[in-house]
DNA sequence: TAACCTACCAAACACTTGTTAGGGAAGGAG
DNA sequence: CTCCTTCCCTAACAAGTGTTTGGTAGGTTA
């Protein structure tokens, strides 16, 4: 294993994510992961030192990015629904760029999170939750959001709408991310039936807590 | 392996399905099921010719109890809305009986439709976009739904929001699964915003087509 | 030229996997 | 009692698993 060289490292784990998406992480072998990228299976124990490191490597990757650009959005001190709309477009962007990657963390991360190498996962998890729940709540004491729901219910309404898009969406498809994010935004929020007269929306809130 | 005494079979597979959806089916051992079983890996095969046969008896199992509720209520012959509703709350009802069996399905059906063994996943899965995008579209014939949003969009928007809950739901929890449902369908119908004035909604259609 | 580094191969290792074969204990039927 | 069925155990098998070790072709540096 070597620590220099990051490009091929990169390629390699590009093709990682990309057959652990496909196969599931525990059904895929390090041989077809050396097949899908024209090497033996040895010659990956070069660059990595283990199959389990590989993912971890994936996994830290997209949340670092995902981070970094949710961090953005919550400091930029927008109104509830303006947040939720940044998220859930963040959300799908990065869908587009890390689709592999998000499939991965969608389907093993509820097993991986009980080994402790794979911890940050639940704090990941936790530092979600948190930012959701605080905004959705943020958005019931402004008047912008129901107060009729279960705040918890609602939250694992959205974040599940938002990433298991994952499951079937392909970067070139004929919607953009921002174009689906959209469309889901508008069925979160306005919801599917259709409203008898159409409705002034103000995107300010009506009232404000300071 | 035997045909007769269904009961221990049934016991059995219940334990299974619980492992299964708990690792997933790749990272479950046939010795980590009998040890939930309280016996050995080899008198597995006293009941079941293979693992992969008792993956395949538990998801026909739960695919056929499904359809059966589904296709009463599509012989019901309801409107568009009282349809989707009906279809929603028999879903998270069969999540409440078959939580492990759903999450199964849910995790590994798409890698599992490419075996021949399982294509009546594939089979099963058009039936139930075509009973699903033919509701949707009936709505917003009826202008009952939106009609400026993709029907194939809205259609895995409700579909992948209904189903995802059997990765948290748990049987016995502080809410029921009609509560569930009615809180979903609440969300997907009208959406999280507030309303800036409570608007009334007749459950008839304005138009009907015959 | 010589030494060195990078990226890989070839071959094996210890272990786990699903599965099978043969046997045996318990209990009901005749 | 004997026979038979039900349900399980013991012990092993072959195939596949992640990983290691030693070697090597080709380029870069000195």
């Amino acid at each position: 294993m070597v620590s220099a060289a990051p490009e091929r490292r990169h390629e390699l784990l590009a093709t990682a994510a990309e057959v652990f998406a496909a196969q599931g992480y525990n059904a895929t072998t390090v041989r077809r992961i050396a097949d899908a990228a024209g090497i033996l299976a040895g010659s990956l124990y070069y660059h990595f030192d283990s199959k389990e490191s590989m993912l971890d490597e994936i996994l830290t990757g997209f949340l670092d990015e995902l981070w970094g650009r949710y961090d953005a959005v919550l400091a930029a001190g927008l109104g509830p629904r303006e947040t939720i709309e940044a998220l859930v477009t963040e959300s799908f962007r990065e869908i587009d760029r890390h689709r592999a990657a998000v499939a991965i963390y969608q389907k093993e991360s509820r097993q991986l999170r009980e080994q402790p190498r794979f911890g940050y996962l639940d704090d990941s998890q936790q530092r979600f939750e948190r930012a959701w729940l605080r905004t959705l709540e943020r958005g019931v004491a402004a008047g912008v959001f129901r107060a009729d729901l279960d705040v918890r219910l609602t939250y694992r309404f959205v974040r599940d709408t938002v990433w298991v898009a994952a499951s079937w969406y392909r970067p070139g498809g004929q919607h953009s991310p921002e174009e689906i994010a959209r469309q889901y935004l508008s069925m979160v929020l306005e919801g599917v039936a259709l409203r008898t007269r159409h409705e002034r929306r103000d995107t300010n809130p009506v009232t404000r807590t300071p």
